[in-house]
DNA sequence: ATAATGATTCGCT
DNA sequence: GCGAATCATTATG
């Protein structure tokens, strides 16, 4: 790595306190220019996070815990803040979250796009050798480009034996942009709550902002 | 047991 | 821009 400010050795990891905030809103958006490690078979991929989605239960009609909901899958959306929801949508994609908030908030945050830093090899193979800026720009794109499936859904963040890893970038000052989330139409007056955040500098957004 | 439905992506027109 | 792909989850009978 040419850039030592990105060595992976010298990151720290976000803290454990950051994932309990009640506020999954204020999070989404300041997780924007961090950075999301997949760790898997000894294999680093990953990069800085460029997009992202809130969801909120019980008042958000496109959260899968809407009106706190409590099923197998959402299980995992009550615990406390600091592991991963993972879901198959449209029976084909993989799609991460970040559990947040204390138990018993079904909280979570979605990511929808990264800037590929590490392992761009890997990466650029996972993705069938498209071009790199179509390597992780949306949800389901990110989960193949880093190789993220059902087996990491419901486990913890920043553990020794974690597989997905969240650092603070030593330098963020990105320019956030709030805008509508996307793909949630059935979800009524939700449809227009400013909840999905972009960096409005990079190119790796899934869509730029409205 | 059956049926409906996606927090999407890709290829084709 | 449009439609297919593809299946776990969920609700309902």
């Amino acid at each position: 790595m040419s850039n030592p400010s990105l060595d992976l050795g010298s990151l720290l990891p976000i803290d454990p306190d950051w994932f309990l905030n009640p506020d999954p809103v204020r999070l989404a958006h300041d997780l924007i220019g961090q950075f999301l490690i997949s760790d898997k078979d000894g294999q680093q991929t990953g990069g800085r996070i460029v997009e992202t989605e809130a969801y909120k239960a019980p008042e958000d009609k496109a959260c899968h815990a809407h009106l706190n909901r409590y099923t197998k899958r959402t299980s995992v959306m009550f615990e406390a803040g600091g592991r991963t929801y993972v879901y198959l949508c449209y029976g084909i994609h993989h799609l991460l979250n970040i559990v947040t908030g204390p138990q018993g908030a079904a909280h979570a945050i979605l990511i929808r796009a990264i800037e590929p830093i590490w392992g761009l090899e890997r990466q650029s193979e996972r993705r069938s050798g498209r071009p790199r800026r179509e390597w992780t720009n949306g949800p389901g794109k990110l989960t193949k480009a880093l190789g993220i499936t059902k087996a990491d859904n419901n486990r913890p963040i920043n553990q020794k034996s974690s597989s997905i890893h969240l650092f603070r970038s030593p330098q963020s000052n990105p320019k956030v942009q709030s805008a509508p989330r996307i793909g949630i139409d059935y979800a009524e007056e939700c449809i227009h709550w400013p909840w999905r955040f972009l960096d409005a500098d990079s190119r790796f957004v899934s869509a730029p902002a409205p």
